[in-house]
DNA sequence: TGCGTTTAGTCATACGTATGATGTCTACGG
DNA sequence: CCGTAGACATCATACGTATGACTAAACGCA
């Protein structure tokens, strides 16, 4: 199945640890003392100096596999996503990546897809066969008999509460809350929920929490089937005008990218936002300012959420943190739209 | 530097060829040459089936590190971007991870955020350290003294051309043209010109061809210092300021999130698009028809590129492909913002 | 002086796999 | 019945690093 690239088909080849001490007239051992950095009390001052300057001078870069190997340790963190082309995973992705590199390490990530059976498999072999050190899971949970349930130690698991484990969950509840609030003080007495035709257990969460917390504020939940739509334009379009046909005046979207969709077509057909149409979107994407009007919205901080990840992915390994869940507030962001 | 991540804080240990060997009573090379599929000739079917099952039953999965060590070879592809959080990026990585686990590759991010010293060190450690197969280099050309040099067998250039090396280029030039072109069917004599603010080497390509193409048709061609931003929305909105007060009656950019921003702030100000100001953007991201007017715009194929690229890079790495140019076109796609 | 301690350095080994070399057994043509 | 080829199986080794065990010298202190 694996369709490898050989390492290299030129000349080239690299200056290991061993030439390195030829070099420098010591040992491999000092060499790689040296270059992993635990020198103390084993090199002497200028012997370090002098492997370091041939080091530098021959190019010497550990071999990443026989360090994995050797150690069993990898730089490699597996993030895995929904879809790595939806804006809110790029800014995770992005800053994850800032995160990492900060530590000195590297992401590989994973698209889910929702598939479910595929990630957690992919993921579990990574991670089983060393070359992945950790992964972080946003917006899924595990199935009953994941493979991963027995690599839970280097999980962490980002907006959805995964029972038990390491989570980083988003305060969903709360946000909710504060929409519904809005719309009830704009005087809605209903609120249509647009939702994510996703199986993922993020927005699950969403549209429970939404429900809830229009029914403890006695304002009507209203949901179809026919108003759920991937992140496509043209579904997304469609679904919209279901969403327009059936009267509804305020309308909360499980995603910004569905409420952008629901503005443009709600414009296309003349009617007024938010006069005759409150929309509320999930994200607070760039984009939601870039229109008119700008969009009321949940602020989901990508990039916060995408450091805490990755730090308590790193200090729990070591530390042995307990699996306590970590909330991050998600405000809600009042604008143009509602 | 780095900071690994231990393997594993609890009693979980994977099961080795060696294992499987023992369990199913036969030699570790064979469990090896079933495993990564050389089994004809050397092994009986039956013992492969067996080997397989009792693999399948201890849920065995080779130790990339030790697979990578023994035989030069790694299933990793390092994606070098400007930055993961711009929506054309994320369909580039999004396809190219779908391309690339098509093939049993995963993919490792960097970001190169403008930083060439920085991007251009990462990718060559890696690349030495054995821990990537090859690299795919989006919108940036390699310094003179580019590590990266001696490695250029196992990389491939997109969006720019890097002479003598394997490039998957994109046909700005007959997009400027066409873009000229059509502007000045519209009756426009001068078109403005509002550039990204990054070192890429993908942004001085466009300029330069949109100058050209406004020469040749003899349209005047304006850009000026302040014209640039960020792809932020207040760095963006701010330069957009700066290019209305100009007057300016039609406006090329660099992206379509400049686009969208300078689209915002027409509104604004109460210009109307097109009457008063035509825009064209570049990459058709989703957005570009969730605006209203929708936006004209160069259509860039995110995913038919990444596709190529990684095809590119998979056999050229195999079969020696001759280090050729390859083009991949770039329509205008006419909306209503001209 | 003698003895414990610190510092500097090297040796040897193991990590888990891939693969060339080697060996055994069967089949088959002459 | 020998010779050769092919199929099947195993052995032994090397990939490059990290690290515990070991040695030797230098040092501090009584």
């Amino acid at each position: 199945m694996g369709m490898p690239i050989s390492r290299s088909t030129a000349s080239y080849s690299a200056a290991t640890a061993t030439d390195i001490a030829r070099e420098a007239g010591e040992s491999q051992s000092a060499v790689s003392l040296v270059m992993s950095g635990k020198e103390a009390g084993r090199v002497a001052a200028r012997t370090a100096t002098r492997i370091r300057s041939v080091a530098q001078r021959l190019g010497y870069q550990p071999n990443a596999a026989a360090r994995a190997l050797r150690s069993g340790r990898s730089s490699l963190l597996g993030l895995a996503v929904l879809d790595a082309s939806h804006p809110f995973y790029g800014l995770v992705l992005s800053a994850a990546d800032d995160a990492a590199r900060h530590s000195g390490l590297s992401l590989s990530m994973i698209q889910t897809r929702g598939d479910e059976e595929f990630w957690e498999q992919r993921l579990a072999d990574g991670l089983s066969s060393g070359y992945l050190a950790g992964g972080i899971i946003f917006g899924e949970r595990l199935s009953t008999a994941s493979p991963l349930r027995a690599l839970a130690d280097r999980l962490v698991f980002v907006e959805v509460p995964e029972p038990g484990l390491r989570s980083i969950v988003l305060d969903t509840e709360t946000a909710m809350a504060s929409v519904v609030t809005h719309l009830a003080g704009l005087g809605h007495r209903e609120v249509g929920y647009f939702a994510a035709d996703y199986p993922s257990a993020v927005f699950a969460r969403r549209v429970k929490h939404c429900a809830e917390a229009a029914r403890q504020q006695h304002v009507r939940f209203r949901v179809e089937p026919s108003w759920r739509a991937t992140f496509d334009v043209e579904t997304a379009t469609a679904a919209a005008r279901q969403l327009l046909d059936s009267g509804v005046s305020a309308v909360m979207c499980d995603d910004d990218l569905l409420a952008l969709a629901l503005h443009r077509c709600a414009a296309e057909q003349g009617r007024r936002v938010p006069g005759d149409l409150s929309i509320v979107g999930f994200g607070d994407l760039d984009m939601a300012r870039l229109v008119h009007p700008q969009l009321t919205t949940v602020r989901l901080p990508a990039d916060e959420i995408a450091r805490v990840a990755v730090q308590v992915l790193i200090s729990s390994s070591a530390l042995q943190v307990p699996p306590i869940g970590l909330a991050i507030g998600t405000p809600l962001v009042v604008r143009g739209s509602t």
